[in-house]
RNA sequence: GGGCGAUUAACUCAGCGGCUAGAGUAUCUCCUUUACACGGAGAGAGUCGGGGGUUCGAAUCCCUCAUCGCCCACCA
């Protein structure tokens, strides 16, 4: 039995306590045999290169709402919780690390030693964040946990990767890659930062091969002209027609080249371009075609069947050695220089030969490496390519979405069934996003999705599972086509020729086929040194995580994949909609015919005080384990959940800590002291209802005063779950708040002191009070499990087997059923349901509220010290009058008063020296205030008030239009109110206040 | 360049066609009343970014401008 409790709330020794119950009782493992509705999270794996920050704890906190609520709603809920292997950030960190303590390279290492190293960082933090995950009250099962590349993952990955290669959804293209040449390896799109840097636009002359004159090009890049294999003009130009089948005679390197026409190429500003345009400013109008080393020239260069010319080695030196096959001219002088010593001469041999033109400041952004920083190259190499364009996958991605979401059709009809053998689920769309307005995104990234490339230059991943033949004879060839074959009618590998030569590609499927690995090695087969993007895998979690690939022998029992598949919902942060979102519905439609889950909640933001991203670098980072220390998990939940509006960024005001000199927030104290007015008003109410005896007396029968609060929290509970239905955070938080602080403990246990003064309603108010504590706790306990679940136990000892249903509307239920044996103990036991509301409870808790503020704001105004009473004298409606009888001592304790009488309708002589205040329906009479100052400014500043709303009401009745078109109840609202506050007026000037 | 969001009290945000526009923090006044000073009772504080329009009625819907931010694309 626990001592008393602390009479402020202590967030540590509580969090200890509870979580280690939690952790004994396995209360958030689940079964897929278990009853209840499913009900599934995945987490978003969280990248193993560093500790989470406040992005992750608000991530985290509302995904463990979700589950923990669905828990106590009686369904089979289960949270999936894991990591991420993050492969290029990853290796990047440790390469890094390494350098700094060893001084040495990756490439001082052999593949698998260095591999250790990574995997090493990765137990490291892994512990780390599956730590914080917990110390943030995580109800995951964390007997299920995975990593992106754990062997059963590695299992779902190499699957995948067959199945996709068998379908000929991967094959092996030459593209232009974003190409880190400090690193040798290809960067995904969002591995490349933007910057802004100083360069030039060199405008270099290009001499005609027929001798006619030279034509001018404009360059950022001059040394990328070695590669140039057309120039292009704009059919549009005037200058077009002349130059219609003419050519240029490269300089430096003495190769002629075709001018094309192609409406790519901006008009300069002269010739009709637009003068807003910085490029058309800039622009000659003739363009110099890379195809090589620019990404639109090679698109351009695709148009036009233009060579591909490559004229730089994968550090980016120039060479001409990798694809610069057609004679070098005089440029030997060029070849091994970097592409900076490489610009600089080709400059100066424009310069010296007369024929740069002009050179003009100008600054752009350039992309860098991510990872080491420098500029990235674009790079024609040979990648493996995911077939996403393919309408196996963005087909079925877009129709995965909710029908009610989509804009003006997407144009990916249902496919027939005959057309691959496959059928969509039946089911099509079901996909939904909130806030709405996400579904646009990704409708629109889909519908202009590229291929995906999916191979990596990187050690730390899940090596591609393909072999290439690499050096070998004919025979060896020969030989391994008919050994493939009698793989593949064992459905143990596929094949594919790729690229200009042809080269025979074969995917094994199972890890430990050593067999036919050994065989094609010993035909001249290679496996590919590459590994798959980062997203490969984690596009499979919801997949992987459930237990993809099953064995036969599990596919009809109640697995956890066909139990929780789909999930229920995917809670994330918008930025990767796009990355890992659409790859995760693009795979589960593959591979289940499935929508991985029902609904993607897109939660805010959060930004500094200033509106920027919180990093590391600005050091404006909260650090989600220093909140909980200095406020407690609890208030950080709480706050955090109360941020969770439904605009797209949220701003958090960043302050040092004074004691502690870390970076916090004030807005962490809303959830701390919201935590401490609970475990007061708990721990007040629990001292109540231990003093109170024996519970097992007959009970009075309800006051007013209990029925209105059972009513607010009806109330309450149904805007709870119009808030979650809707996945918002903030009006949960904020209905808790708001019920709790404001009705229970300001006028509830406020007016209840009153009633357990009388012996006859101690049990019943005890009883009440218990009834809703409870329900409270059980309310909140998703968003505040610590304190909640602390409270609730003590409830339990100190009132326990209460009956909640019987002499009252309970508007709760007890406890959920089944639930008795292993979660006994614990909070989980059931989500409160609304019970009825009380409309005549609350209209007269409304009017004592009322005549009880009215008598507040007159003591504050004639400043009567707190403690000292006053006596009033009350005129009321009849039928009010009997309530403020009735509630007489409660007004009088709230009010600080004495109710000398209660008239009604009106009074033949009221008290002399009395201030006159009005109070909702009544009128009252204090006295002995005689501060007639006091009482002049007061009735003139009301006075005030009350001309200007009577203005406002006469103005809008005078209106033809409103009488006519308004509906009638606020015509006639309105018409009551101007005859209420006229009145009003009236019985001012009439009261003396002049 | 395209898309999205924000602009409401000093600060952080609710409200998104109809009560005198709300909350928390901060400020001011009073109060150490045995649940809570991480508290209580009050007060002051806003032409709802600017300008048009629709409507009987606009913070709320439409157009437009401005500022800030995010995402995507592009960068000769």
């Amino acid at each position: 039995m626990s001592a008393e409790l602390a009479k402020a709330y202590d967030p540590a020794a509580v969090q200890a306590e509870v979580a280690k119950v939690w952790e004994d009782e396995k209360c958030f493992h689940a079964e897929p045999t278990d009853p209840g509705e499913p009900y599934s999270i995945v987490i978003p794996p969280p990248n193993v290169t560093a500790a989470l920050h406040l992005g992750h704890a608000l991530n985290n906190t509302l995904q463990d709402i979700l589950v923990r609520r669905a828990r106590m709603q009686g369904k089979n809920a289960v949270w999936l919780p894991g990591t991420d292997h993050a492969g290029i950030a990853t290796q990047t960190v440790v390469e890094k690390r390494v350098l700094k303590e060893e001084g040495k390279r990756r490439t001082d290492f052999p593949r698998d030693e260095f591999v250790k190293k990574i995997q090493a960082w990765k137990d490291e933090y892994e512990q780390v964040i599956l730590g914080q995950l917990k110390a943030m009250g995580c109800s995951c099962d964390w007997d299920r946990c995975a990593f992106t590349m754990d062997e059963a993952r590695a299992k779902a990955v190499r699957e995948a990767f067959f199945q996709l290669f068998k379908a000929g959804l991967i094959y092996r293209g030459k593209r232009l890659v974003n190409w880190d040449p400090a690193t040798l390896t290809a960067l995904a799109d969002d591995e490349v930062e933007n910057r802004e840097v100083d360069g030039f636009f060199y405008y270099l002359k290009y001499p005609l091969a027929d001798g006619s004159g030279t034509i001018t090009v404009a360059t950022t890049r001059p040394e990328t002209m070695l590669g140039d294999t057309a120039v292009a003009i704009n059919p549009k130009d005037p200058r077009a027609a002349a130059l219609k089948g003419k050519f240029v005679k490269l300089p430096i390197v003495g190769r002629v080249i075709p001018i094309i026409e192609d409406d790519y190429v901006v008009l300069p500003v002269s010739l009709g371009g637009d003068p807003a345009d910085t490029k058309a400013q800039m622009a000659t109008g003739f363009l110099k075609v890379t195809p090589a080393h620019d990404p639109n020239d090679y698109d351009i260069g695709q148009r036009h069947n233009l060579p591909i010319v490559n004229v730089m080695a994968p550090d980016a030196s120039i060479s001409d050695k990798h694809g610069w096959t057609d004679g070098i001219g005089d440029a030997g002088f060029l070849l091994g220089k970097s592409r900076e010593e490489a610009r600089k001469l080709v400059v100066k041999w424009f310069k010296d030969n007369g024929l740069l033109e002009d050179q003009k400041p100008y600054r752009h952004s350039v992309g860098h490496s991510y990872r080491s920083h420098v500029p990235v190259e674009p790079y024609l190499s040979d990648q493996w390519y995911c077939r996403v364009t393919d309408d196996r996958l963005r087909g079925a991605a877009l129709r995965a979405m909710d029908k009610t979401q989509i804009t003006g059709g997407t144009g990916f009809q249902p496919m027939a069934e005959s057309e691959h053998g496959l059928k969509t689920h039946a089911t099509d769309g079901g996909l939904k996003f909130y806030p709405d307005r996400y579904a646009k995104t990704y409708q629109t990234w889909h519908e202009n999705i590229r291929d995906w490339c999916i191979s990596r230059q990187l050690w730390w991943g899940h090596q591609i599972p393909t072999w290439s033949f690499d050096a070998g004879t004919e025979q060896d060839v020969r030989e391994a086509l008919v050994y493939i074959q009698r793989l593949e009618s064992e459905d143990r590998a596929a094949h594919g020729n790729f690229g200009e030569a042809q080269t025979l590609h074969v995917c094994l499927r199972y890890e430990d086929d050593a067999q036919a690995a050994n065989y094609l090695e010993s035909r001249g087969f290679r496996r590919d040194p590459d590994v798959l993007d980062t997203w490969f895998s984690s596009g499979l979690w919801p997949l992987s995580t459930l237990g993809w690939p099953e064995s036969p022998a599990h596919r009809l029992a109640d697995s956890p994949l066909s139990i929780w598949n789909p999930t229920s919902v995917l809670c994330t942060a918008r930025e990767i909609i796009t990355l890992w979102v659409s790859r995760m519905v693009m795979f589960n439609e593959f591979f289940l015919r499935k929508i991985p889950f029902k609904d993607v909640f897109v939660h805010a933001m959060i930004q500094d005080g200033e509106g920027r991203k919180m990093s590391k670098s600005l050091g404006n980072g909260v650090d989600p384990l220093d909140i909980i220390a200095s406020h407690g998990t609890d208030a950080m939940r709480f706050t955090l959940a109360s941020m969770a509006t439904n605009t797209q960024d949220v701003r958090m005001p960043v302050e040092k800590d004074p004691a502690t000199g870390k970076n916090t927030s004030p807005k962490f104290d809303l959830g701390r002291n919201f935590a401490n007015k609970l475990w007061n008003a708990a721990r007040f109410a629990l001292m109540q209802i231990e003093s109170a005896g024996d519970k097992s007396v007959a009970k009075a029968a309800p006051t007013t005063l209990d029925l209105w609060i059972l009513s607010r929290f009806s109330r309450t509970v149904a805007e709870c779950d119009d808030a979650m239905a809707n996945y918002r955070f903030d009006q949960y938080a904020r209905a808790c708040y708001d019920f709790f602080w404001r009705d229970f403990c300001d006028w509830y246990i406020e007016a209840a002191k009153v009633q357990f003064k009388d012996p006859a309603q101690k049990a019943s108010t005890a009883h009440v009070i218990a009834t809703v504590l409870d329900a409270s706790l059980r309310l909140m306990h998703p968003m505040i499990p610590f304190v909640t679940e602390k409270l609730w136990w003590r409830l339990n000892e100190v009132y326990p087997n209460r009956g909640i249903e019987g002499w009252i509307n309970a508007p709760v239920n007890a406890r959920r059923p089944g639930t008795e044996g292993v979660s006994e103990r614990v909070i989980c036991a059931a989500w409160p349901t609304p019970g009825k509301t009380d409309e005549t409870a609350e209209a007269i808790l409304g009017h004592l509220q009322e005549l009880i503020t009215g008598i507040r704001v007159a003591r504050n105004d004639y400043k009567v010290q707190p403690r000292q009473s006053v006596t009033v004298t009350i005129v009321a409606p009849a039928c009010g009058a009997e309530q403020i009888e009735k509630h007489r001592e409660i007004v009088e304790s709230l009010a600080t008063c004495r109710i000398a009488a209660i008239a009604i309708d009106t009074l033949a002589s009221p008290p002399a020296n009395a201030a006159k205040i009005t109070a909702g329906p009544c009128e009252v009479y204090i006295e002995g205030l005689v501060d007639e100052a006091a009482e002049k400014q007061r009735i003139a500043r009301r006075r005030e008030e009350l001309t200007k709303s009577i203005a406002a009401m006469k103005g809008r009745l005078s209106n033809a239009g409103y009488i006519a078109k308004a509906p009638a109840n606020l015509v006639k609202q309105t018409q009551d109110q101007l005859a209420a506050a006229e009145a009003e007026l009236s019985s001012l000037s009439a009261g003396g206040g002049e």
